[in-house]
DNA sequence: GGATGTGAAGTAGTTCACAGCC
DNA sequence: GGCTGTGAACTACTTCACATCC
């Protein structure tokens, strides 16, 4: 686990999940040269009320300008410094399928720090294959040191493959099969599933709630309808 | 937009997220051929307190027995209908790249009344092939009427897709693109976003905190550590 | 003037603690 | 005895409203 730092003051759980989001709008204006964005600009855009952003953003420490909103590029770099992106870290990959292979070949997937140290697979036909410029290697060998294994593997063999990760001294996992894993006190684990961001969808349709009625989005769920187009 | 239906009174959205795991957890014991499971082994298994477990199945009426907990079969059954499983509905999947294939072989997408109507590509390479039983059909043509579009694009392409989806019809979108849609009032966009997990992962890792500090799942987030085995 | 940053108020979600029932 | 279901207390998050500063 690495060292604690203090830099900001603890940010709550929701405001974590906003900044990326925050982030990725100020790399949008960037990219357009743009170089100032108010609370109000970045709420319509990310989906939230202006006042949930200058809350968030306050967090990182007053970097605002009254009267003129934030400058695009202390924005970008303060929320960096916040999520610890200036920090490199090393990602392994298990599970070489169409979702491995999709990971690890999007461009938005390893970003921010995130460094792809090594891939695995139990498969004798994957093993050795190339993928993202990394020749694939056998699970059942030894594990490259790493921060995050990324779990890709079907729901029946995620438990296994968690406890040869932590065995491994990978103590931070990224499961993307539909199975919850029992783990050891110190070891994170967070969990993404395609089906239940389905059902979420599903069951605001069928009950007709969601946007419609207000409903906003908590830690990337529904978000609020978003009429403001970007100059 | 489908008919509301107030069978269960109106659930919290953290309520909401939770309930497919325990539907997941459900479904691991029937499989085991076990019948019975109380508030406490689900929180352990689902990494929530057994108080948020009952508060949250009693939202969908009394089905427990005290003293021994909930009927497996009913619970799963219980979830099913106020998640609206019982209906179907139709998916379109918009870019058959390696996620769109991979999303639609998966075991885990289309489950729970989602039916895949139809696959799109703008590539010319892709549009013709077979996947997942599909024919990919060209984006530029007619869109198939479905209740949910998923887009599965670059960034760059998703606005522009979201707004074709739109006009055709389809008014809840799942977006796997990082990219903030702009959509007019009326219809549903849920994010799914890889690298904003990754980044709240590393958060937590480079603080110290999460699963160490107590912290807990919101709406998927960091699970607590689960001792737990089942038996 | 105009937008930030923040006390204070309001709302939503979780946890406690226990009555109620099997 | 044991576990559900729930009022009451508590905690967390959001929104209001406005003083503050450019």
């Amino acid at each position: 686990m690495a060292t604690p730092r203090l830099r900001t003051r603890r940010l709550s759980e929701p405001t974590i999940a906003r900044l990326p989001v925050y982030q990725r709008i100020a790399e949008g204006w960037a990219l357009r040269g743009l170089n100032r964005i108010d609370s109000q600009q970045i709420g319509e855009l990310a989906g939230v009320t202006a006042t949930t952003v200058r809350r968030d953003l306050a967090g990182l420490g007053s970097f605002g300008t009254r009267g003129a909103g934030y400058e695009v590029r202390v924005l970008h770099e303060r929320i960096g410094e916040a999520l610890g992106h200036d920090r490199e870290y090393d990602v392994v990959v298990v599970g070489v399928g169409n979702l491995g292979r999709a990971l690890v070949n999007s461009s938005n997937f390893l970003i921010r720090g995130a460094r792809l140290a090594a891939l695995y697979d139990v498969d004798a036909a994957v093993v050795g294959t190339r993928v993202a410029d990394h020749v694939v290697l056998p699970f059942d060998g030894p594990i490259a040191r790493a921060t995050v294994g990324v779990i890709c593997v079907p729901a029946l063999d995620a438990q296994m493959v968690a406890e040869r990760l932590i065995e491994a001294d990978v103590h931070a996992l990224l499961n993307f099969a539909p199975q919850v894993l029992t783990v050891p006190i110190g070891t994170a684990v967070h969990y993404v599933d395609f089906s239940i961001q389905l059902q979420i969808l599903m069951y605001h349709l069928n009950n007709g709630t969601g946007p419609l009625g207000g409903g906003l989005l908590h830690s990337l769920g529904i978000a609020t309808p978003n009429q403001l187009r970007v100059p």
